[in-house]
DNA sequence: TTTCCTTTGACAGTGTACTGATTATATGTA
DNA sequence: TACATATAATCAGTACACTGTCAAAGGAAA
């Protein structure tokens, strides 16, 4: 009578949200990822070497979240802590060649996730969701 | 070279609804309610007296989830589990007083919450972005 | 009735996300 | 040099979401 959750953009995004890292979970579990180690193992193939807080920051991932992230792919052997030459206090995040060698195992997956899940929108809508989206994180 | 992760639906729609939750959870902070308990009472304000099983159908919760949400709702003493007269095995989770009475203290916070949220965004752009996230749950 | 299958909810374990406190190191200033 | 402050990462604690397993109860069929 006074407010409509399940209409608000807030639960939709969520739902939608939920749905999308399901299928892409499922699709993960052979290889022992989860999306979000998928995320940080994508970013890493694109850029190696930089500290837990740098990654933290430029991925706006909390940085207590991160280190757990880098301990979970760290016993997996996919990537290591190396000791910044210049800090003492910190360390660089670097692929291991396993942790390498999955990008062009993944990649391919992912595209098939990605076109699973958007199914259902045409490439326009897909290209107005992601500027909407955009906007909706500044 | 290969994948640019931060670009896709996915990416974006993850952290749009970071920022929501976020915004969402700072203002729920001095009720001690999180977004998903706030979510749930909204849906009990509708329709109350339903199963967990039902909750968590309709809701799209996991029971599992479902289970601890009710547990810390009704430790705060703003739901209570009633024992089902036609099924031992299960409760009807029901709203208290106190439950009831949060609803018009709490609907304007999510209003206020919802339009900040949302600034930057039309009212045409906000009603595409809701048809589209729509489209994405089916 | 006995057997089988399903449903309801509890519990344990994993992973993610955040807050707040702590330790160690780095750096800027008196 | 000494002190204060800032930063890198960890740890403890809370909450959420999911998987998988279990016991209790219900329902259906042999």
């Amino acid at each position: 009578m006074n407010y409509d959750f399940e209409q608000t953009i807030g639960f939709l995004l969520a739902k939608a949200h939920q749905r999308g890292y399901a299928l892409f979970k499922e699709r993960l579990t052979p290889f022992k990822l989860t999306p979000q180690q998928f995320g940080l193992l994508a970013f890493l193939w694109k850029q190696d070497a930089l500290t837990q807080a740098e990654l933290s920051d430029t991925t706006c991932i909390d940085r207590t979240t991160m280190g757990g992230l880098i301990d979970r792919l760290a016993k997996d052997g996919l990537v290591q802590r190396v000791p910044h030459p210049d800090d003492r206090r910190a360390y660089r995040i670097c692929l291991t060649e396993r942790g390498k060698s999955l990008e062009d195992e993944l990649c391919p997956l992912a595209r098939e996730v990605r076109e699973r899940f958007l199914t259902g929108l045409s490439p326009d809508e897909q290209e107005t969701l992601r500027a909407l989206l955009k906007k909706l994180r500044a």
